[in-house]
RNA sequence: UGUCCCAUGGUGUAACUGGCAACACGUCUGAUUUUGGUUCAGAAGAGUCUAGGUUCGAGCCCUAGUGGGACAACCA
């Protein structure tokens, strides 16, 4: 592993971009690497999201290039500063601070010059068709479109027309810019497509000074030839595209023999069990089927951190999913491992249960208090050590009881032993239950030689389960989180919604669960490991009087496979 | 009745100018363990969609087929 000089160490693998860029740099096609991150400000960010990001600002790291963000707004419609907000935020907690910080919409100026300049070259005129009838002109993938009864208009017509748009002139709708190009194309974007639409709207950073905007492909491939971005990285969809977006680049390229952007697709994150289109998750926030953006079920960047996700977790994630032009479907067990490998690092251990039934010791002094000691961090032994009181009166988990047990539970039973973790063992001699048959109260009897530390008493127990000191405990709120949607590909029906996949116990409330009291006011966000259940982080809703946690995801359990079965 | 992209264990990604298919997750054993966690040791699981071709040799190259995906917003 350390040990650089084995000469058995392997090259590192290269994905397909990296494999293009060390080729453009060791062929002097560029010298140095630029990317971006070009969200559009309409929404949240995901953790697909986030796989584009850690893609880009590795890349410029590791060739040491630079890495903008991009805020692609050139349709006000939809875009707000809220949202620019959000991402900047999630992007620096995900660990990442870009080099230049850009709008699209910083850009619309250049960009109008640029469309006179073609309108001049007479490659582009002012339609004044209808959408409807532009869309029942533009023809099929398999049928030729027919041209606009408006494509040859004179040069100074459609000057005079654009000017028109531009000032406000027309009726939203009436006109439209359109590069002229080829209607019988085969690649339907070839097809004389749009390149500015009348909006009468206030923009979130231009105001009221434009009443048209121009088109993402009209915007995109000038807005990475401006900021020199040498490699434009986007999802496949956007293949179609790239004819159109070497097409406009050719119209206002000085130099074509010159610097010149490249786009290259790759596969977007796909995970199973959710979904990850900004439309959808927008109508699960909007239609109330989660709390909000950030609920800890959704897939967002900020609905994972308020999870208990750490961005190591999902920098790791990003990285181990690779990059390729397949299709593909993550499992989401990819995902948990790597949260439960950052954690299982960091993570103070606590005792809490969640559904408590009392225990009492029979042969232990009414009254009288021990301190144990209990480690902080098995995996950190500088976390240190924190005091916990046993006494005659305690609390275990529920589960961690059967009155008529097989022979595989290793926990307590009538007539079974078990450790009280950094305690002693105890035998469970009798049990009461009340009206209901409900299991209520455990009689144990505790073996005084076997004080963890000290023991001396020679028994051998096959189970150790957390407990709670009936007098030294504090009731929390903990919610318990599952997946959002019961089915694989929720949004993989042709003939069903994806909200009928929705898994009605994603959420499940303990109210009155207990914990140890010196907990109850850890900071919001804080990670904690529950002994024996899971990783939990405080949710900003909690409060020291009432103390809320948030399940970000259980701890690998063999007992539930042998039970399963 | 089009154009383009893709095709490797269950999942995801590797295999550099062709040379015995590797890694991770998952699964299954076993050991250790005062978390049925962690850790450690090991196993099973693909002969690379199909058919041809080139070659001494093909997962890598060529052709065809099959399967999957993208494209007909004045969205990005």
């Amino acid at each position: 592993m350390n040990n650089p000089g084995d000469g058995k160490d392997k090259k590192p693998s290269l994905n397909f971009i990296e494999a293009m860029i060390e080729r453009d740099l060791k062929e002097g096609r560029v010298k140095e690497i630029i990317t971006r991150f070009p969200p559009e400000p309409n929404g949240y960010l995901h953790i697909g999201h986030a796989k584009a990001i850690n893609l880009n600002f590795s890349l410029a790291e590791k060739y040491n290039g630079k890495c903008n963000l991009r805020f692609d707004d050139t349709n006000p419609v939809a875009e707000e500063d809220e949202y620019v907000q959000a991402i900047k935020e999630d992007i620096r907690w995900l660990g990442y601070e870009w080099s230049g910080e850009y709008f699209a919409s910083d850009y619309f100026d250049r960009l109008y010059e640029w469309a006179v300049m073609l309108i001049k070259k007479g490659k582009a005129y002012v339609d004044d068709q209808t959408a409807e009838e532009i869309a029942a002109t533009r023809g099929t993938p398999t049928r030729p479109g027919k041209e606009s009864p408006w494509r040859n208009r004179s040069v100074e017509e459609n000057l005079r027309l654009l000017e028109g748009m531009k000032n406000g002139e027309f009726e939203e709708g009436s006109k439209v810019l359109r590069a002229k190009i080829d209607m019988a194309s085969p690649n339907m974007h070839l097809r004389d497509p749009a390149m500015y639409r009348i909006r009468k709207v206030s923009h979130h950073r231009t105001g009221n000074k434009w009443n048209i905007y121009p088109m993402y492909d009209f915007a995109h491939g000038q807005s990475d030839y401006i900021e020199g971005v040498t490699h434009s990285l986007c999802t496949l969809e956007f293949e179609v595209h790239r004819p159109l977006y070497d097409w406009f680049l050719d119209q206002i390229l000085e130099d074509p023999e010159g610097y010149r952007p490249r786009q290259t697709e790759f596969a977007r994150l796909n995970l199973n069990y959710t979904v990850m289109s900004k439309r959808k998750l927008l109508q699960l926030v909007e239609e109330g089927h989660v709390s909000g953006w950030d609920d800890p079920r959704m897939p967002t960047i900020s609905g994972m951190r308020r999870r208990g996700y750490t961005a190591a977790a999902i920098r790791t994630f990003s990285e181990r999913v690779g990059i390729a032009k397949r299709n593909n479907i993550i499992d989401i067990s990819l995902l948990e491992h790597c949260v439960r490998e950052d954690l299982n690092k960091i993570s103070q251990r606590v005792f809490a249960v969640l559904d408590p039934i009392k225990v009492i010791i029979t042969n232990f002094p009414v009254g009288e208090e021990e301190e144990m000691m209990a480690v902080n961090n098995p995996e950190n032994p500088e976390a240190g050590r924190r005091p916990i009181m046993f006494g005659r009166e305690l609390y275990i988990e529920r589960e961690d009881f059967m009155e008529d047990p097989p022979k595989k539970f290793f926990r307590l039973g009538p007539g079974r032993m078990v450790r009280l973790k950094y305690a002693y063992i105890v035998k469970c001699i009798d049990y009461k239950k009340d009206e209901q048959g409900r299991v209520q109260e455990l009689h144990c009897e505790y073996i005084p030689e076997s004080r963890s530390g000290s023991d001396t008493s020679d028994i051998k127990v096959k189970g150790t389960i957390h407990w709670l000191p009936a007098k030294h405990v504090r009731t929390a709120e903990i919610r318990m989180y599952d997946r959002l949607f019961n089915n694989e590909d929720p949004a993989g029906h042709k003939d069903r919604d994806f909200k009928e996949f929705l898994n009605p116990d994603s959420l499940r409330v303990v109210e009155n669960a207990l914990i140890e009291e010196q907990f109850v006011d850890a900071g919001p966000l804080e990670h904690f490991q529950f002994e024996r259940k899971g990783y939990f982080n405080v949710d900003p809703d909690s409060t020291p009087e009432k103390p809320v946690f948030n399940l970000t995801v259980t701890l690998r359990d063999a007992w539930a496979k042998i039970k399963g079965k």
